[in-house]
Formats: C-alpha cells, structure tokens, sequence
RNA sequence: GGCCCAUUAGCUCAACUGGCAGAGCAGCUGACUCUUAAUCAGCGUGUUACAGGUUCGAGUCCUGUAUGGGUCACCA
C-alpha cells in the first residue's frame, strides 16, 4: 500500500492521537440527537421563548472546516442534514482549541457537546464545549464544496468522473448528497410498489434465482454450476415461469420484485443484472392489466415525488392523464406506410420494407423485423406514457392469441420517456398451444445454439393441471427509477454497476 | 465486438502551429474571536493512464495496450 503525502500527514495525525492518550477510532458514540433533530427542538425552544440552554451531544462528518486563531467553525453532516459547530476558546480553552485545528480534517467524523445557538448572522450552530474523534479519515474525501449564493447551492469541484463514481460509489454518496437522493428514491419506489400491490391481494413470493432450465424471456443466461449436485444452473433471465406454476397452485394474484441476469451488452439502459417486479393476476387479461398499469405508476409517482409529473430527459411527463394506446399494426401503418396485416410471411415484410427504403438485416423473420420497426420507428417517439398493444405471435411465445387472429397475440408494451418501460400480455394457459410455442421456438432458434429456447417440461405439466386465465406484467424496476429521478444512464440507479475488471 | 472521443496534482480544469507542466479548491507554515468556497502572507505537491516510436526536443505527432464515455451491432 502506497500512501500519498496528503495520507501521510493524516497518518501521522493518527499516530500524534495516540501517542497523546486518544482514540481515532473509539468503539462507541454518545448522541443525543441526529442533526436535523438538534436543529427542529432548537427552533422550538426558540418559539417557546424558554431561557434554560438546549444541551446536545451531536455527530457527524466534517464538510467544512474555517479557522481563524481563537474561533473555527465547521459544518458537519449526517444523513439527515448538516449543523454549523462553532468552537471558541471561550468554552474550551486554547490547549482544546488548538487540538481540533491540529488533528481534525475535512471527511473526519466528530462528536461534539454543547449548546444550540444562534450565531450573528442568524445560522442555527452547536456551540461545542467538547469534542471526540470519532473516525479518523485517512484517504482525503475527493472534494466537493457548495456555496450559497442568494439561498441556492452553487456546487464547485464536484467529483465527476464516472469512472471514480461508480468503482468508488461510497466516496460519491459521501460527497454528492443528490446521488443519496437518487437511492432515497429508489428504496421509495419499491416500498410504494409493493404498498400498492399488498393492498389490491397480490402475495409477494420469491423464487429460485439458480434455475435448472431458463426461460420467460429471449435471452442468452448466465451458466454456473453445483459441485455436490455435479449440475448446471442458470441465473433466472425472467420469473415468468415460476410464477404462473404458483397460478396453478391456486396462489391467485403473485408478485415478485428481484434480479434478473442476461448475458447481453451493456448500455445506458442495460445492466447484466438488473431489478423487475413482475405479476401474474388470475381472472385478468392484458386490458385489465393496462389500467392496473395505469394506477400503479399513477400511485408510485405521486407516492414518491408527491407529483405525477415528471421531467425526463427535458421532457414534461404526466404520470396522471390516461397513457396513450397505440395498436402495433395502426402505428407502424402511421409511421412507416408498412401494413404488417398485408405482409404475413417473412420475406414479404422484408420486401416492403425494402421498398419503402428501409435497410432490414436479411434473414429476419416476421417478428423480428416488426421488433426492429418498433424500435427504430415508435420507442424514440413515444414520450408520453404509452401502450402499444397486439403484438405478432411469433416473438410472444407465452402470450395467448387474440381471439380471430392467429397471427397476433394480446400483448402490450409500456414506453416511458422513448424507453421501454413494461412488458405485458394476455397469458397463454392452453398446455397444448404452449407445447406447440416451445417446439416452434425450438425450430426457430436451431440455427443459433446459444439463444435456444429451451423446453419447459415441467411448467407444462403444471399447466396441464389446469392454469387460470390471467394476465401477467413486469416492468424494470431501474428504468421507472431512473424516469423518477431524471436519469439518462441506468448506472446512475445502480449503486454498483458493473464495470469491467480493472488491474489496480 | 466495430467506429468515434477522452485520460494532465487528492478534486475541477488550463497549457497556441511540438519549445522550462500551472490555476482554483484541499494540503502544509504563519496571522486572525461570527465565519460559511472565510480572508491575508508564504510553500507547488506530477511516471501528463501504460508501453514503444518519430524528433535536437513530445502533455501535444504516430503505433499498440488499458479504462471510461458516446455510437452501431446484439438485446430487454
């Protein structure tokens, strides 16, 4: 371990503690109140006009530090806010005085005793009598500063870097309390999700993450393996599966919010392991689900933002007014010209768009390539809250087909913000279609061994055993965080995203 | 994985067509009893990401590597 000069002298400061009979790092603290709570009664007692001193024993860490010979002030936050110390020799003595200045730095953690007052320029501070180290920082904090310039945080050095940002997230929490704010949010979001859902009968259930056969999703997994059991597992790409087994299982309305992990790229909107809440509602279909949709995000935003408007990306969005609802084959008529209902095979669709000018990568079949037509032509447009509904069959191998038209399936997708937000359909409960799907997928996939969907023989079995019709849904958890806290990369959300390995 | 951009002090950033690597903050020394990016005086802390190359001379130009960001591909 190499120190730097500037942990040297910290070092040194540890060693000078020490030797004087102190303890950098004692086992225990002694506050009597947090900070914004000192700051609260303070006011109080200000309102009641009572003589007698308030007396507090506070902590935190140093953020500011300004001495000048006989009186040094200092801010120190915790994670409820911060509070001015004022420490003068009045009250302690030059010897004590001269201690705090001699061994305490910027990204200390303090204890101090004293009483609340109000200095001349009006700002609430401890007024400190005694003082206790009581964790000494050795590394310097990477600095981050604020001035108030006419009540508004003017922010100067801030760490910036994502690189420094996201290897060290505890030294960017520690310094930039908005990426606090942005975890507050996140932990508010799945706590009001799950308020929602308990509240309309939905059981919270978890299921296995190790899974022998993957599937729920098109995805290419992460293998591990079982020493003892001499057997490979896969990280679950999706809960789909097991949850609709609890359908059957006369479990009516489950939930479950957890990781899901895909062998895919990384982007700014894809994290190899990210967090879904998904579930499945017996006695539903997807029109049902779209209002529960509607109500969900409706609740979750005005929950955690006290709003439903939100701004994304310099974009107003409301969260309050009935989402858009677009039919998959009346939005790629509108956007592109391209009738999918007039282009059933594969290389017909290829050929019309073709012709329209389009450049389709060959060899795509029919599904595929309306994906694609999706994702180039509607995603980046739909800002507002949106549903595309009726999706072709072929790429919803669990989504039951609309009554009347084989080709199409009762499936929607949510969009956000030009994002995919949700995922949700009429489910497939007819075990002998499902057998069919699987054997399709199958066939479709051989050519490509590693994206092959594997069949399910016991989710099958289960739904032999008779599966309530029902409508099932999951959404990424990070995205919805990342529209509420106007976040246009997914790491941002993430307290630790992964990045590549880096030799230190 | 392809292409483009970036990497300079602990942090934020400068450094012209190649010519002695320097500012603010933090840090160190001193002054200062109501400051709040405190102020004032003094001190410059560095393998310019790494490895090579061109050149009298490279932070700057060339090649490669690493990491990050963007974008395309893949995907959700």
């Amino acid at each position: 371990m190499e120190y730097s000069e500037l942990e040297k002298i910290r070092l040194q400061k540890v060693e000078k503690i020490r030797a004087a009979g102190g303890e950098p790092y004692p086992t225990r603290a002694n506050l009597t109140h947090t900070l914004k709570q000192a700051v609260e009664l303070f006011e109080e007692f200000e309102k009641k006009g009572t003589s007698s001193p308030l007396e507090v024993t506070l902590a935190g860490r140093i953020r500011s530090l300004r001495a000048m010979g006989k009186l040094i002030f200092s801010h120190i936050e915790d994670s409820t806010g911060r509070v001015q110390l004022m420490l003068r020799v009045n009250e302690m003595g030059e010897e004590q005085l001269n201690q705090f200045k001699e061994d305490f730095d910027i990204g200390d953690f303090v204890e101090a005793h004293g009483v609340m007052i109000r200095t001349r320029t009006g700002e609430i501070s401890l007024q400190a009598t005694k003082f206790r180290m009581l964790a000494k920082a050795i590394t310097p904090l990477p600095a981050a500063k604020d001035e108030i310039v006419d009540g508004k945080v003017v922010r100067h050095a801030v760490l910036a870097d994502p690189e420094v940002r996201y290897r060290q997230r505890y030294a960017d929490l520690a310094v930039n309390d908005d990426v606090r704010q942005v975890f507050r949010i996140r932990a508010a979001t799945t706590r009001s999700l799950r308020e929602f859902l308990d509240s309309r009968g939905f059981l919270e259930v978890e299921t296995p993450i190790l899974q022998p056969i993957y599937g729920g999703a098109a995805a290419r997994p992460f293998i591990t393996h079982h020493n003892q059991l001499k057997q490979d597992l896969y990280l679950r790409i999706s809960f789909e599966l097991y949850l609709k087994r609890l359908l059957v299982g006369m479990l009516d309305r489950v939930y479950e919010i957890g990781r899901d992990f895909r062998n895919e790229g990384v982007s700014f909107k894809h994290n190899p392991e990210f967090t879904q809440l998904e579930f499945y509602w017996a006695y539903a279909d997807y029109l049902k689900v779209m209002d529960l949709t509607e109500e969900m995000l409706r609740h979750v935003s005005h929950d955690v933002l006290g709003t439903t408007q939100i701004t994304f990306n310099g974009h107003e969005i409301d969260f309050g007014k009935p989402w858009r609802r677009v039919e998959l084959r009346q939005g790629l008529l509108d956007a592109t010209g391209i009738d999918i209902d007039q282009h059933l095979e594969d290389e017909a669709l290829e050929e019309a768009m073709r012709e329209k000018g389009l450049k389709p990568k060959p060899g795509l079949s029919r599904g595929k390539l309306i994906d694609a037509l999706i994702g180039d032509y509607l995603e980046p447009n739909f800002i507002q809250p949106t549903f595309l509904y009726d999706y072709p069959r072929d790429i919803s191998p669990l989504a039951k087909s609309k009554p009347g038209n084989p080709a199409v399936v009762e499936r929607f997708e949510g969009f956000v913000g030009g994002m995919e937000l949700c995922n949700a359909f009429t489910e497939l409960n007819d075990p002998l279609d499902q057998e069919a799907r699987f054997l399709e997928m199958g066939r479709a996939y051989e050519a490509d061994d590693e994206e092959r969907h594997p069949m399910d023989d016991d989710y099958l079995r289960a739904m032999r055993y008779g599966m309530p019709p029902n409508g099932g849904f999951g959404m990424g958890i990070d995205r919805l965080v990342m529209l509420l806290t106007d976040r246009r990369s997914i790491r941002e959300v993430i307290l630790f995203p992964h990045l590549r390995e880096r030799e230190e």
